[in-house]
DNA sequence: GTTACTGCAAAGCTTTTGCATCCCT
DNA sequence: AGGGATGCAAAAGCTTTGCAGTAAC
């Protein structure tokens, strides 16, 4: 928990059970994954407060903001540079740690400063491949 | 006009004006920017034809549905494969028509069933960073 | 004691849906 | 003529906002 306590925010109980659930997690939540998880622990829990929250650790550059999916977005607290691959039917996400060096072709570039690239791999899990069919 | 007639879907004038309003179209409008647009020639246009002919649009495989802005889709007229470069600051997409050979290393893929991939560049725009710093 | 956060409720947007009417084929 | 498309309005989701009360520092 000291970690959290120097991270210059107030420390709430409600942040602490968030800073907690996204710690380590790898499963992409919604806000509303978020939610539905703390409200067990604090019941008078408000939506106001997870998107309060994301939107805190958002700017401290402490969670990272997933447009992959266009029914709602999703949270990573994973901020290093990273891609991802979502199964088409089941919406899983799993994360690609990979360099791939991939550039913009000078003609096209001009004098767009490219910041970055964020790489959207789909197809069929495991899983519903099996099922599926 | 004769390539839409043998689409062997309905023409219907509000159609028509859509698709025109589609055809080259490398603006990657919003829905709304379609509607908006469409209003002019039809006062009496209304939000369910747009979004009926879009998913008419995207079943037949005639349109692609971007998932790039958290905030609303895009539409994409162009169905080839290609990639996009967006502007943080005001957003702009542009289209990236280069084939990047990626592909995810075999013991991260394991047997999930990988069909493709998109890439988002992103970055600052020329003209919004020479009014912007 | 201050300041920032919480909870609640309402509002704002985008997108979807139900249904009667209309019109393309 | 028939079936699909249109328009309207209401509803459904996700996300944001205003505000009074409250708790962290």
């Amino acid at each position: 928990m000291q970690k959290y306590r120097d991270m210059g925010i107030k420390l709430t109980p409600q942040r602490l059970a968030i800073l907690e659930y996204l710690e380590g997690n790898e499963d992409h939540p919604s806000a509303d994954d978020i939610y539905t998880e703390i409200k067990k622990k604090f019941p008078m829990m408000s939506f106001a407060t997870v998107y309060n929250t994301l939107e805190t650790l958002k700017k401290r550059g402490d969670l990272v903001e997933l447009t992959i999916d266009p029914e709602r977005r999703h949270y990573d607290p994973d901020t290093r540079h990273h891609h991802h691959l979502i199964c088409r039917k089941c919406k899983k996400i799993l994360d690609i740690h990979r360099d791939f060096s991939i550039e913009i072709p000078e003609d096209q570039k001009g004098t767009f400063e490219v910041l970055g690239n964020h790489i959207e791999f789909y197809g069929i899990c495991p899983s519903c491949k099996m099922k599926g069919e």
